[in-house]
DNA sequence: AACACTGTACTATTAATAATAATACAGTTA
DNA sequence: TAACTGTATTATTATTAATAGTACAGTGTT
């Protein structure tokens, strides 16, 4: 399912966050689609039950993801209310990143077509609210 | 001239890098302009000269900074050579990040606008070469 | 009830790394 | 020579990622 990259600086739980992330920001993982239990997966990419716990913990206090004891863990429907903190933190990181991108040489126009992709990928599902 | 997160779980060397990186970028630090040495901003900040230095060598690695031994550090005149290697890992990165933020619903058009000010900055200079 | 699954919590240990500290050496400039 | 610059090295401490093992709690099936 997944390829983890064990000598990447990014700690291993960082990247399953990560890679978690775009599943369901990509609604590859649909909403309340069951995620692998802690323990099938620490199997499957033969690492620690511990670290996919850690993993959870966080798209769960992100609100990616949402866990019943019992149960498991499935991917949260939507995103009900994002703290502007977040979204300012967020948006100042892209800030300095495109900054830089910029300065390497690639025009904004470039960038800007980027984000048309990323825009069709995003609303890729049929999950779209326009109440 | 900085303000440091020490309890931030960025290492207090990245910030460093982060900030001199926007500083060049944004050209508020000229080409070929001194940077303040390693022993001079290691009191300022009261931190250690290898922390300095570890931030600086991260620079020049990157081709922000160069360094001679004796005089000092300085920014560097421009990017010559930039691998495609590092563009592509950092449009990859403003992809993640773009995709999370409209997922967070923010409109691609607003996004679009952000880049614009982006530009602005980055070409905010005199150092456009237009050949 | 018994069993097999699920998440969750806790402690201990190891490995890696950020940061400090103290030197030392090399090159530049007045 | 003296005072500055970058650079390199070694040792030590603190933090954290990751592993390991164990235990407890809730759900569902048989």
């Amino acid at each position: 399912m997944f390829e983890l990259d064990v000598r990447s600086r990014l700690p291993v739980y960082e990247q399953l966050v990560e890679k978690f992330k775009q599943l369901i920001i990509s609604e590859v993982l649909k909403a309340d689609e069951q995620l692998p239990s802690v323990r099938v997966l620490a199997k499957q990419l033969t690492i620690n039950p511990n670290t996919i716990q850690k993993a959870y913990r966080e798209l769960e206090r992100q609100g990616f993801i949402y866990s019943v004891k019992g149960k498991g863990s499935f991917a949260a429907p939507a995103i009900k209310s994002v703290s502007s903190e977040k979204l300012d933190r967020l948006t100042d990181e892209l800030k300095k990143l495109a900054a830089e991108i910029m300065y390497l040489g690639m025009p904004k126009e470039d960038i800007c077509e980027i984000l048309s992709e990323i825009e069709q990928m995003v609303k890729g599902g049929d999950g779209v609210d326009t109440d």
